[in-house]
DNA sequence: TTGACTTATATGTCTAGACATATAATCGTG
DNA sequence: CACGATTATATGTCTAGACATATAAGTCAA
């Protein structure tokens, strides 16, 4: 037999300083604002340098588990829950990894001279040209959500040689676009007649909107609208403790 | 003169390290899948010793902008669309914070025997006694959200002596109950004749729903739905790029 | 009491090494 | 060519120190 004793091969110490404190945290040991031992403490009680317990704690802190404070030492922080992780998937592998094929359809796609309210929407100063999409996502050939872009080509000139007839241009973006930000805003609404008969229900049903602006540096890459059925689509966030 | 020669006195070095190799990612200079210098080539040229840089390059990998693997090196991740931060601030710091005056009113408040339906919401197994809450939330007398909420007291047993008159249900357990994790679930539905009512709004208006779910380690706190009219309220998530 | 000054101390950063370990690449062999 | 064994190498973890620095706490004078 090899060395696999008890439980699995250890971790690496630190982790095992990291864990060890987490724990305390969760089950409430260690409720908010208490002073977690100094370094030169747990440098003793765990027999390692400084170093190791300070690569602990600092990923603790980096999670937003605790707080340091110079002097002063390291506390508990309260449960921070306005902020939480939003996963907000790829259509297609959302709808793929629930088992369903997934389909796409261009409705329409039209280059032209950036508006007024396209300019609003993207929120830039100077005219340029872009590109305006609408788009439909189904699973199992029932519609899963109808989108609604806008490119802004200065940003992203190959975009002007997509078609998007194949490819949505979510996951085209994706793939040519380097590191981007974004930002989600998500809202209700009732369908209205061109929601409803694209998406295939009825007019004044409730439909999930997510609003997904993104842009990188300063500069604006695109605005997109994703329209859900409210009934079949939920978006589920889970509070990030670590 | 010291040995800082240019700038204002320079953030330390293994920050600057960080926030180089980070620009030049953000940039696109080096796109997904490139690989980043190898950290005795990073040694060479800032001149530094090895745990330096891999103390930046660490940090980079926890915020999941670069991908470190064994033997091959350091590489760009693509940029990940489907996890952001959402912000679920507290309802009256919400209202507050848009100098509005935050009212509360408890609309019922009773103690009783879980039922089927309860421990489905809750998640237990076990029978026990629960808190049913309903109330609501207003900014400068107007409706704002209808809270309607489940507390399991065998975990939180001191909900019991608190009767939610003056203080919301959210805000009490957060000073009550020690570190949690939380799930949310967003959707979108009608609003009924009683949420109508409630909320002061028209029958079939839309409205945003969060369903949120509190527990800590194995045990289950709180279960919650706070539904909103659609459109007045929206909710921010912002990816979190590090 | 209050404000200015001093001191002690916990964290922040860094070094120049060390050994461990996973694995990409190479080399041999059937 | 296919496949197993070997090797080289980049990262992972750790040490025993060092000095820097922010700041809580104490000291002292106005």
């Amino acid at each position: 037999m090899s060395l696999a004793t008890d439980a699995a091969d250890k971790p690496t110490l630190y982790k095992r300083i990291r864990a060890d404190i987490e724990k305390r945290i969760l089950t409430g040991e260690w409720p908010p604002g208490h002073r977690i031992p100094f370094e030169h403490e747990l440098v003793a009680r765990y027999g390692c340098s400084r170093m190791t317990v300070n690569k602990a704690l600092s990923e603790l802190a980096q999670a937003d588990l605790i707080e340091r404070r110079r002097r002063a030492g390291s506390f508990v922080r309260r449960p921070q829950h306005q902020s939480a992780v939003l996963k907000i998937a790829d259509i297609r592998a959302e709808i793929t990894a629930l088992g369903r094929s997934y389909g796409y359809e261009l409705i329409h796609r039209k280059l032209r001279a950036a508006t007024a309210s396209d300019r609003e929407r993207l929120g830039v100063k100077k005219a340029g040209k872009v590109i305006a999409i609408a788009c439909r996502h189904s699973a199992d050939n029932v519609p899963f959500a109808v989108e609604d872009r806008l490119i802004d080509l200065s940003s992203v000139p190959e975009a002007a040689t997509a078609d998007f007839v194949r490819e949505p241009p979510g996951s085209w973006l994706l793939h040519h676009v380097p590191w981007t930000e974004a930002e989600h805003t998500i809202s209700a609404v009732v369908a209205d007649d061109r929601a409803a008969e694209v998406l295939d229900i009825a007019i004044g049903a409730p439909c999930l909107v997510i609003d997904r602006y993104t842009w990188r540096g300063p500069r604006t890459i695109t605005a997109v609208r994703l329209l859900y059925p409210g009934d079949s689509h939920r978006l589920v966030a889970r509070f990030k403790g670590g």
